[in-house]
DNA sequence: TGACATCGCGTGGCTTAGCCACTTTAGCAT
DNA sequence: ATGCTAAAGTGGCTAAGCCACGCGATGTCA
C-alpha cells in the first residue's frame, strides 16, 4: 500500500505553480495566461483552470477583465511580510536603530505550553520548540515586548547571536525558509507592572497586543507570538485594497503602496 | 436568468445573497448549501454554484470539505483587515444583530473641521461635509463609536435612514458609488469618561483607535472617519498570504488570550 | 485622406452532462 | 456484538459548447 502523501486538489496546487508565475514571468499591468493557454500549458479542464484564476483574483492578485483577459494587478494588498515580519528591516526602513534584548532563550517540549499554542503550532507533545522573549527597542528606547515559540525542528540550528539579531534573516537565510503567510490577531490591552518595566512605560498605559502564527508554505506553521507594542510609539497602518472581484480599476497607476512603519 | 439589468456577473450575485445567508440560516460550524442544493434553489449550474463558493472560501466565510460538505468557518465577529465590508453585513454573518443609534447627523462646511481632516479629505473650506456620531450596537451591545465626515458632493441625497443604517449600503447601492480602498492607521487608546458612556465601559479601559479615509476609484476620498472599538469585545484579525481551504480550524474561540505566569 | 461603421476573433461567463474519489451510514453477514 | 459491504451523498474534475463582451482590422463613405 503506498501511503500515498494526501494529494492536494489539482486546483489547489495550480494555485501555487500560477502564484509563482505573478512576478515572475508577469509583473503588474500585464496579461497573464488566458484560461485556455493554462488548459494546454497544465493539461487541466478549463473549469479547473478558471477556478485557480478566480482564486488568485479572490486574492488580489490577478483581476479579471471581462472580454479581454486576465491581468496582474497592482500589488497593493501585496504580501508585505518582510515589513511586518522583520522589525530590523522596518526600524532600518525608518532611519532608525534597531536593537535587542534577549530576556529568555531556551528549548523546551511542547507539552510544557499552553494547549491551545501547541495546537496552533500543529505539534504534538514530543516535538521542541524553541522559546523567546525579546525587548526591541529603537534608538535605545523600548518599543515592542514579544513572547514568541518557534518549532525546532524547521530550525534546529537557531543561535543565540541569531535570536539576538533578526529571526526573519535566521530563517530566510540560513535556514532556507520560505515565509508563505501569517494569521494576526490585533487587540488593545492594558500594560501589567511587569510588561510595563521591561517597556519602560507607565502601569495601565495602552497597548497594541499581536497574537500571530507565522506559517510556511503548505501552511505549516512556523512560530507562534505573542508581542506587546507601546501605544505611545508604535501604530499600525494598513492600505486595503478591493479583494473579491473583479473591479474594473483599469487605469493602472496607482499610488504606490505604503509600508506600515513605526512611528 | 431574471432580464434584469445584468450588469455584475452570475456569480458575483449569486455571492452576496449566499453571503446573507451565512449567519442567517446558518451560523458557525453547521453545514452550509450543497453545490446540488444551490443549483436546485438558484437556478444556476453547479459550476457557477462552486465558483460563488470557492469565493467565500477563499474570503474565509466558509470551507470546503472533500466528500463531506461545505461548513460555515467564521465563528466570531472580526474586523478582517483585507476585506472592506460593512459593519452590518459583518455583524450578520457572525450570526449578530446589529443596530445604530444615531447620536449626530448634519452638514457642515469644511472650514469647521479641523485642518488636517479637511487636507485629507482633499477639499476647500467652503465645500460642504456630512458629520455623523454613531453608535454601533451587536445584539444590543455596544462596540463601536466612530465619528465620520463625508464628503457631501458624492453623495448629497443622504438620509437620516441611511445614516441609521449601512452607509456602506448607501454609497453602493443608492449612490452608485464605487468604494475603491481605505487608508487605515491602527492604535490603542484609553477611553475618555464621555467615550466610556457611549460605549457602556468603565473610564479608562482600553480601545482600538482607527483613523481611517476611505477612497473612491480614482484616489478620490470619500470619508475620514475615527473609530472605537471596544478592546474587549472586539479584535481585528489579518491574513498574510493566500488563503488555502482544507483548515479544519477548530476551537478559536475569542477568550482573551491569558499571559503565561512568571517572567 | 480621414472619420466612422462593421465584423471577426479571442476572452471570460455560464451551462449541461457526466465520471471520479472520498466519507458517512445503514444493513447484511459472520 | 463485530466487521464488512454497498449505497448514497459530497466536492473535485473533465468535456464540449454557446454566449456577451471588447478590441482591432477591415472596409466604407464623405
Amino acid at each position: 500500500m503506498d501511503p500515498e502523501i494526501v494529494r492536494d486538489p489539482v486546483y489547489q496546487q495550480l494555485n501555487q505553480r500560477l502564484r509563482l508565475l505573478v512576478g515572475r514571468e508577469y509583473t503588474f499591468g500585464q496579461q497573464f495566461l488566458t484560461e485556455r493557454e493554462i488548459v494546454q500549458r497544465f493539461s487541466v479542464s478549463r473549469a479547473t483552470a478558471n477556478k485557480a484564476l478566480a482564486s488568485l483574483v479572490s486574492e488580489g492578485l490577478l483581476e479579471f477583465r471581462k472580454g479581454i483577459g486576465t491581468f496582474v494587478r497592482q500589488p497593493a494588498i501585496s504580501y508585505d511580510l518582510r515589513s511586518l515580519v522583520s522589525f530590523t528591516e522596518k526600524a532600518r526602513a525608518a532611519g532608525k536603530t534597531p536593537s535587542t534584548l534577549l530576556l529568555t532563550f531556551g528549548k523546551l517540549k511542547a507539552r510544557e505550553v499552553e494547549p491551545r499554542i501547541a495546537e496552533r503550532l500543529q505539534v504534538t507533545e514530543s516535538d521542541l520548540l524553541w522559546e523567546l522573549d525579546r525587548v526591541r527597542a529603537v534608538d535605545g528606547i523600548p518599543v515592542i515586548l514579544e513572547h514568541r515559540f518557534v518549532v525546532a525542528s524547521h530550525c534546529p540550528k537557531l543561535t543565540r547571536s541569531q535570536a539576538e539579531g533578526s529571526l526573519y534573516q535566521a530563517w530566510t537565510q540560513t535556514h532556507q525558509l520560505s515565509i508563505a503567510g501569517a494569521d494576526e490577531t490585533v487587540r488593545a490591552v492594558l500594560l501589567t507592572p511587569e510588561e510595563a518595566e521591561h517597556l519602560n512605560a507607565s502601569v495601565g498605559s495602552p497597548a497594541l497586543e499581536v497574537i500571530a502564527v507565522g506559517l510556511l508554505e503548505t501552511e505549516i506553521p512556523l512560530w507562534w507570538e505573542r508581542t506587546l507594542y507601546r501605544a505611545d510609539l508604535y501604530e499600525f497602518h494598513s492600505r486595503l485594497g478591493p479583494v473579491q472581484s473583479a473591479k474594473p480599476l483599469r487605469g493602472q497607476f496607482v499610488t504606490p503602496f505604503q509600508p506600515p512603519s513605526g512611528k
